[in-house]
DNA sequence: TGTTTTCCTTGATCTCGATCAATGAGACAA
DNA sequence: TTGTCTCATTGATCGAGATCAAGGAAAACA
């Protein structure tokens, strides 16, 4: 009964051309028929509501996960117990790619807001492999964009300051955004600063103050989890 | 004429027996068939000497790299030219795998010391992956094993607190040793105390004086880059 | 072999950011 | 509306760690 238009146009639509997979490394390849093979595999879910989670660290790995609409955050359990921010993950990026390996999810991965997610069952995606070889190249970008994602993470984190912490932080964010045809500057922080502090090593008191002094600055405008990048070239040489 | 014995060795041994390929992903499915097609494809290389570049930013793709024996480490540049550590890489490890999307290496790598690399031609690997579907999945596992890598790391610096950092970067180069069936807690570490500081964001001499205040604690005992791990309990202790 | 260079350690000072604390602001439910 | 959340901001204090500086120890090189 709420919002009918929506729910008929989700199931009208093939599973694939909005799940944002062919947005991110697949469309290239796939023709018609692989195209369809795709469509067969995706399985569509419900959509996750705030707080809820996609997987938990032990769960046994089946499936990539796609996310069509929304932001997730994963993250791992130290050993006495605290939570340690690993990712954000936004619309069109892929969760679970380092679960494959041992087949066991490492961390656990939860929903920042009202998420939607494509699932692609991982045994069915390699065998669609052997029947689309291009597919496999397909797979191996998709992973190597991960990996290429960590890195700058870690060239993020691996900086003194705060400030340029949290600069890096922001474009990463901004140009995620841009990737996926973002038109405006403005970055709506699905998280708290208490998650992003916890993600940058920071106390989360520093992450509001760094935010309000970029302000002062005029480098940006804060209202609420809404950030409006006003001068990212002065972003950009602070990141450095 | 220096060193012949080793010069003869090198060359008798099939390539993918010494290049530690097969002890990390590929061993458990190539039969004898495929095992030969891997040996045709791997490339041997020169040595590389303490500071001789792997690749660069910007050089094209071809291969992915296997080191069979040193360590490198890889780094990019900030906007103001500063160096930024990405990450260190040891005997049995993989390079090069961010590169495989956009066809360009997105970072240097450049030798700790002596270390010798296999290169595999990567566009040579796609296409025994057709032949052989599972060396597609070993590969897949390869990368997933790197972001899995990626994420640890991401984990590890992501602690507000210098001691932490440092427990973690200890224990996570102890445990891949202990993968690579190292038999002793002694870490040899091939990197600068800068190369170090700066992965983990902290001076150089904050690093120095926290290794002199573990050895004070009877944590570990450090003869110059050798540091002997006495109480790695501890350690986890602090990494938490 | 001595010389140069690079790397490491240790000390002293000062700043940045953690921590403690209190208030303010949205969001949500009843 | 009002109350109760959780989340964000701002202030004050204190300590961890950056920075500056100088000396020592390896390592590289001639």
């Amino acid at each position: 009964m709420n919002n009918p238009k929506q729910e008929t146009k989700l199931k009208v639509r093939p599973a694939c051309e909005s799940c944002g997979v062919r947005a991110l490394c697949l469309p290239v390849s796939l023709d018609g028929e692989a195209l369809s093979l795709m469509d067969d595999l995706v399985k569509r879910r419900a959509p996750l509501k705030k707080g809820d989670y996609l997987f938990r660290t032990g769960d046994k790995f089946k499936s990539l996960f796609a996310i069509q609409y929304g932001s997730m955050k994963s993250y791992g359990l130290t050993i006495d117990g605290k939570e340690q921010v690993t990712g954000f993950h936004l619309t069109g990026e892929v969760l679970g790619m380092d679960a494959i390996d041992e087949d066991v999810h490492h961390c656990n991965a939860v929903a920042l807001e009202k998420t939607e997610i494509c699932e692609l069952p991982f045994s069915a995606l390699e065998h669609l492999q052997n029947e689309v070889p291009s597919l496999q190249h397909d797979l191996n970008c998709i992973m190597s964009r991960e990996i290429r994602r960590d890195h700058h993470m870690l060239l993020m984190l691996g900086s003194t300051t705060v400030e340029q912490r949290m600069a890096r932080f922001l474009l990463n964010l901004y140009e995620r955004l841009q990737k996926r045809g973002a038109e405006n500057n403005i970055l709506n922080l699905s998280m708290t600063r208490q998650d992003i502090g916890n993600y940058l090593g920071v106390a989360f008191e520093t992450v509001s103050r760094q935010l309000a002094h970029m302000q002062d600055e005029g480098i940006l405008e804060i209202k609420n989890r809404n950030i409006h990048l006003l001068d990212v070239d002065r972003l950009e040489a602070i990141a450095g």
